[in-house]
DNA sequence: CAGGATCCGTTTCGATACTG
DNA sequence: CAGTATCGAAACGGATCCTG
C-alpha cells in the first residue's frame, strides 16, 4: 500500500485532518472517483490499516478508523510531508511548522488524538 | 513521485544498496519491465531527484546518482522500511537493526556515503 | 442524502522482442 | 548494456445509477 497514491492520501487525511467518512474523503481537494475510493478503502481494510463501522449517531454513514498498524504510519507520513514542504509545493504551513519544531512531540499528539478517538467508540 | 511503487523502489535501491546502473536496477529482486524502468528513471530525472551521466570507465554504461533532493528522502525511506519490518514481510534484518539502534546515526551514514560518492565524480 | 456499484472510454502497465 | 517499439491486459476516472 506504500506506493499507491490514493491509499497514501486517504491515510494522510485520516491522520492529519481527521477525515472519517466516505464523503469527507471525496471532498478532499484531490479528485478521486467513487469507485476508486471504495476500492482503496476495501484494500486498506484487507491490509489491516483501517477498519470501518456504522456511525452510531447517523445510520446512513459509515466511519473509517485507523488501526494500530495504520497509526504506526505516522512517522512515514510526517517525513513525507516535511520532504514535500522542502522540495515541492507547499501544503499546510502551520502543520509543517509544528512537525519541524518537535517531531516527537508532534507524533505523540497524533497518537494521543488517535487513542482518544478510539476510546470514545 | 511519492505514491509510485517503482520510483520508491528505485530510490530505495540507490540509497540503501548503492545501485547505480540500469542493469543493477533490473536485477533488483522485484521484477520491473525495461520500459517501465526507463520511464521512471526519466521521470525521476525530470523531478530533480536523480541525475545521470556516462560511466567514465565504461562508455556503454550510464550511472544514475541521487541529487540533494533525492538524498533528502532518506528519512522517508527509513521510516517506510521500519514500518514494513514491523508490519509486513521482513526485508533486510541487519539493516533494520542498524536503523532501529540509532536512526540519526544511520541517516548520517547514508548522507556521508552519498557525499563521498559525489566527490569522487 | 450517504455510500457505494456499474458501465465505458482512456491511460498506464507489463511482457516480450528488438535495436544502437 | 541500455534502452525503444509493440501490443494485450489491467487500472483509472467520470458519469450515472442504485439502495438504505
Amino acid at each position: 500500500m506504500l506506493g499507491d497514491r490514493w491509499s497514501l492520501l486517504i491515510i494522510r487525511d485520516m491522520m492529519l485532518r481527521g477525515s472519517r467518512t466516505f464523503k469527507e474523503f471525496l471532498d478532499s481537494y484531490e479528485r478521486i472517483a467513487t469507485n476508486i475510493l471504495a476500492d482503496r478503502l476495501r484494500k486498506l481494510i484487507s491490509y489491516g490499516v483501517i477498519t470501518t463501522e456504522p456511525d452510531p449517531t447517523d445510520g446512513r454513514k459509515r466511519i473509517y478508523l485507523l488501526t494500530e498498524k495504520g497509526i504506526a504510519l505516522a512517522p512515514v507520513m510526517t517525513e513525507m510531508v516535511l520532504w514535500a514542504a522542502d522540495h515541492e509545493e507547499t501544503g499546510n504551513q502551520a502543520l509543517v511548522r509544528l512537525m519541524r519544531e518537535d517531531k516527537e512531540k508532534f507524533l505523540a499528539g497524533v497518537r494521543r488524538r488517535w487513542a482518544e478517538s478510539r476510546s470514545r467508540e
